[in-house]
DNA sequence: ATAAGTCATTTTTTT
DNA sequence: AATGACTTAT
């Protein structure tokens, strides 16, 4: 069996500690594996499939499933370094795109086109909004983002819509809440999406497994074909995700499972810790691995990490330790106002990188919540520190973006309803609410798709006046399916852009922000292009779609359509699009740095009622999941970590005072080190904080009204004025339309933020003198 | 049809 | 504070 080169070629394991080793070897047979944070959890996925490779393992026989497209990259990426091209045959990926490509596959089994689309949560929300209206339910009682939520834990729990009507206890909750129609609505919303030909995030892994239950040979095929699952974040699965896997390891049962209980913070959408402990339940002879060396973080804070997940009942034992250097003692920062918890982070911020020399990708700054990202952004404005905050609106979600991918989702599957009703006024073509209302009205009526009924609206709509538009939008629509079908992605996208009249209507705006519209829908087919001429390059690279024994795993859609572009791009999201390796310091939530690890971390707004949050504290389960949130945070430092929290702070527009959060006393005294002592004996008085326009000048703020300051005065800002925005810094008014509040204004910002169209009514505009533009920058 | 006024909402996020 | 959705007035 072994090789005589067996110990040359399995000597790239000698980079890993015993545990990790064992990890890796452990191939056979159910494995979980228990990794905190910092412990090379990454690393031993990627060894394990190195190894299994190594081990003579065809690729495609490696199943690896992931949560998100950046971490399954990252994944391929380090295998190939490893092991080189072979890597390119894994079936790695998200749960959501591989489960969407074994659909595609079979869809026609569940009765679903092959080129079904994939609603976001948008589509899903607008689809329930007119589905609550035409049941004539009040939709502040159901509302579109309530209901979706309520429909989507259903789903992930695999309960369908029968069994949610049978189900007394949930009937029962719906009764109690005063929703009783909410099983109906799940009912009708599935049907919806199936006469659509449409499946919602949730339907990926909700239809998955109704395929595998209701078509043995489907489930067997893919048995077989897996002989080995890897899951990363298993923590973060929920049950469906683990029911569908468990499936699919039924027959080899080599699947290996990693995760951490500590750093379960998801729960809010679907995952349950419940998964770790029942796989011990169903897999009594399962191999447990612990890795509990930490090779990121200093000992002081590992072992603030440790004392405060301590708190924690809810946990696998495990307590993770290092041998690396004791580091510096935590700081602890207490500001008076949220604006000086901004000031305070950004001096010890700008003191720390001149120090100890350190670049501004350095540091990250991690808050509970986005809207806690503001006094940051100011004063780093202030002191000239290039930011980038993250999880702004994604480039996918942009009206335009979406106005003509609608387009070209219809020229693939023109029953998507959501699509249709998007762009068939879009631009406007004389189709109002009126007749939109009519025929959906006549589709429910007749039982058809709406399409069907606009197909012949002459008969299904007697009379109605903009019958002569609606044939012509579907002729036209249909000229573009036969465009998508003869040419390639690219083609037929520019084709689409142009004859549906978006690029002109877009190109006739020439405001800035029109102008940046228009720049987007062709980045958007700059990406199809790219796609385009990937696919069709001679020699392109087979996808893993095909075995090597010349099995096809999965039929899609032929390479370089329109059909097949589209089933790449609905699961991308922005993260996955311009990895900006610039030098500057990141501003996100602690939700989105899990994953991530920097020098320097600054965890803010430590404040009861803040973090943990107000609305968390209603039982014990969502208290530790705020205590896991913290620990997550803190295990994302590497060298120095400084906690902060502020005395008071507005919220919705209210000061409020707070006290320092309880996970600040959780973790020992002796670990924080003050930095400044300035927690105050009594509450401060409002007009004592800074305000948010603060002036460049340094000196003390004095809060007395000054002519040129016109927080919320609109009338008074006008054309060619400089201006400063507490977010987005300096620069120079363009254009103003329209009047009164409704007033828009474009502005021209400085870097980083660039121009941008801001709403003036509320605006918290100053006015500045033309000679502050040029000294000042972000 | 457009402008102006009222009201409700307000965690975290991936796919 | 800041929006988006919705309603009322002209």
């Amino acid at each position: 069996m072994l090789s005589p080169d067996y110990f040359y070629e399995v000597s790239f394991l000698d980079a890993l500690n015993a545990a990790q080793r064992q990890a890796v070897e452990a191939t056979e047979g159910p494995v979980m594996i228990v990794a905190g944070p910092g412990s090379g959890k990454t690393r031993v996925l990627t060894y394990r499939i190195a190894y299994l490779l190594h081990q003579g393992v065809d690729a495609f026989r490696i199943l690896a499933l992931t949560f998100t497209n950046k971490a399954a990259r990252e994944m391929r990426e380090r295998v190939e370094q490893l092991c080189g091209s072979e890597a390119r045959n894994l079936y790695i990926g998200t749960f959501h795109s591989v489960f969407a490509r074994l659909l595609r596959a079979h869809a026609q089994r569940l009765g679903f086109p092959p080129e079904f689309v994939i609603y976001d949560t948008d589509d899903s929300r607008s689809l329930l909004k007119s589905i609550i209206k035409q049941m004539a339910l009040s939709d502040t009682l159901y509302k579109p983002a309530t209901v979706h939520n309520r429909i989507s834990a259903a789903k992930n729990s695999l309960i369908g819509p029968e069994d949610y009507l049978r189900d007394v206890n949930l009937m029962a909750d719906d009764a109690a809440a005063g929703r009783p129609r909410m099983g109906d609505l799940y009912a009708e919303y599935v049907m919806r999406c199936f006469k659509a030909g449409a499946m919602d995030f949730d339907d990926l892994l909700y239809r998955m497994h109704q395929l595998l239950t209701k078509f043995p040979d489907v489930l067997s095929r893919y048995q077989y074909h897996f002989r080995y699952i890897l899951i990363d974040e298993f923590q973060d699965t929920n049950p469906a995700q683990y029911v569908i896997v468990r499936k699919l390891a039924d027959v080899h049962q080599n699947i290996c499972v990693v995760g951490d209980d500590a750093q379960s913070i998801y729960s809010f959408r679907g995952a349950t810790l419940e998964n770790m402990l029942h796989f011990e339940r169903d897999y009594p002879e399962r191999r447990l691995f612990k890795l509990e060396q930490n090779y990121r973080s200093t000992r002081h804070i590992v072992r603030a990490a440790n004392r405060l997940i301590s708190h924690n009942k809810l946990q696998l034992t495990k307590e993770i330790w290092t041998e690396n250097a004791e580091g510096e003692p935590i700081r602890l920062l207490s500001a008076l106002s949220d604006n000086d918890e901004g000031k305070m982070v950004v001096d010890a911020l700008f003191e720390e990188k001149m120090h100890a020399h350190r670049r501004n990708r350095d540091f990250a700054i991690l808050y509970r919540t986005h809207a806690q990202s503001r006094a940051f952004e100011e004063h780093l404005r202030r002191v000239n520190l290039p930011y980038v905050v993250y999880g702004g609106v994604a480039f996918y979600q942009r009206k335009e973006v979406k106005d003509l991918l609608a387009y070209l989702r219809l020229a693939v599957n023109p029953y998507d309803e959501e699509s249709l009703r998007r762009v068939i006024n879009y631009p406007a073509r004389g189709i109002g609410e009126t007749s939109l209302e009519k025929a959906l009205v006549a589709a429910q009526e007749h039982q058809l798709r709406l399409w069907e009924v606009l197909e012949r609206c002459n008969t299904y709509l007697p009379g109605n006046r903009s019958n002569a538009a609606i044939n012509e939008f579907i002729s036209k629509i249909k000229g573009f399916r036969l465009i998508a079908q003869q040419q390639n992605a690219f083609e037929a996208a520019t084709h689409i852009a142009r004859s549906s009249g978006l690029l002109q209507e877009l190109y006739a705006d020439k405001s800035v922000e029109g102008v940046h519209r228009y720049e987007n829908v062709q980045e958007l087919l700059n990406g199809i292009k790219e796609y385009t001429d990937l696919q069709l390059a001679p020699g392109a690279e087979a996808a893993p779609h095909v075995t090597a024994d010349g099995e096809v795993l999965e039929l899609t859609s032929p390479a370089g359509t329109l059909a097949a572009y589209l089933q790449e791009i609905t699961l991308l999201t922005d993260q996955d699009r311009d990895d900006e390796q610039s030098d500057r310091v990141l501003l996100m939530t602690i939700h989105s740095a899990k994953g991530l690890e920097f020098p320097c971390v600054f965890v803010v707004g430590l404040e009861e009622n803040l973090f943990p949050s107000l609305l968390s504290q209603n039982s014990r389960e969502e208290l530790e999941e705020e205590r896991r949130l913290f620990y997550v945070a803190v295990t994302r430092a590497q060298q120095k970590l400084f906690l902060s929290h502020a005395a008071a702070r507005y919220r919705y527009g209210e000061l409020q005072y707070n006290e320092p959060s309880r996970f600040l006393r959780e973790v020992d005294d002796s670990l924080l080190q003050r930095l400044h002592q300035r927690m105050p004996r009594a509450r401060p008085q409002p007009e004592a904080f800074t305000p948010a326009s603060q002036p460049l000048t340094g000196k003390p703020y004095v809060h007395q009204p000054s002519p040129d300051f016109v927080p919320d005065d609109y009338e008074h800002i006008t054309e060619g004025m400089a201006v400063e925005h507490p977010r987005f810094g300096f620069g120079k008014v363009e254009r103003i339309e329209g009047k009164s509040r409704d007033r828009i204004a474009t502005i021209a910002f400085q870097a980083p933020v660039g121009a941008k169209r801001i709403m003036l009514r509320y605006a918290r505009l100053r006015i500045v003198r033309e000679e502050s533009l040029g000294k000042s920058t972000g």
